[in-house]
DNA sequence: TGACAATAGTCGTTGAAACGTACATTTCGC
DNA sequence: GCGAAATGTACGTTTCAACGACTATTGTCA
């Protein structure tokens, strides 16, 4: 199989090298379902990074989570959580308050709206997700899954 | 082997599905890998969007191309090619000309400058590739390739 | 030919990302 | 305990991304 991402780009020339093509193929993969996960959210008034928020703090189940928490598991980095939380605290979608006993801590927790409107979204998303990814087998979605995370290792 | 991922964004729950967690770590590897090259080029006083129009513009030995062509080869979507293509004759590495045969076509080239400036990124970005992604044999790194474009099929 | 659609690029504006830095608070070492 | 370092968050500023709307030019076809 001729690389398929060189007639995508209507290159003519081949990639410098193998590492070069996975590296330019997984960046315009990640981009486009990164893409498409946006429009999804859009209607919803949510960025992906916002959805991941709100993922991270219902996953705390409860339990108010700081800001270096939350930067610690975002998927993709992020400088200034503070203004992106002030961004989903706007909507209602999160409540934050200083801590007490540490008085620099400011802990967040998600709202019941908050846990509505993720409801809501994760059906859709699931489906959505199994359409675009289903498309491989079981069997090469946790190929995939092993080379990303022996990549990052 | 338990779902690195998991560990890594220090997550109690598993993913919602195997189509899920593909995707995460697929964001999140690229972003990982973007960022390292982001760094990478911070120096040259290029981002990877810049770079990636300067390969193309290369790619195209010599003849001009239009915002159009441009768009449609670049690895990440960009609206406004017209600010992105500014900012890089900003910095003389191309330059544009308006077509006379169809004036509403504005073509752009690299200059010698931008050649330059390539010639010396690429052996570094080369060699920074290398490290990043040898890691993978060439076997994996086949069958990644594959797969992600499979994936975009 | 002349109205209308399509195409190529540009620009205004809003909001967000990037980066460094600053501030308040706590902890540590002596 | 007192100064210095570390920590957690916030903010100023510059640049960039996103989205629409707009202009200019060319193509279409009745």
């Amino acid at each position: 199989m001729v690389g398929r991402l060189i007639a995508e780009l209507k290159q003519t020339k081949p990639f410098r090298s193998r590492a070069d093509e996975a590296y330019l193929n997984l960046v315009r993969t990640a981009d486009l379902l990164k893409h498409d996960v946006a429009g999804f959210l859009k209607p919803f008034g949510l960025t992906p990074t916002q959805y991941n928020v709100l993922r991270i703090l219902r996953g705390a189940g409860g339990a108010p989570k700081t800001c270096g928490e939350i930067s610690e598991r975002l998927v993709t980095a992020e400088p200034d959580v503070t203004r992106l939380l002030d961004r989903i605290e706007r909507q209602g979608l999160l409540d934050r308050e200083r801590s007490a006993s540490d008085r620099r801590v400011v802990r967040s927790r998600i709202t019941a709206k908050g846990l509505d409107l993720l409801a809501t979204i994760d059906q859709g998303i699931d489906a959505h997700q199994a359409r675009r990814l289903g498309r491989l087998g079981s069997e090469r979605l946790t190929q995939l899954i092993d080379i990303l995370e022996d990549l990052r290792a």
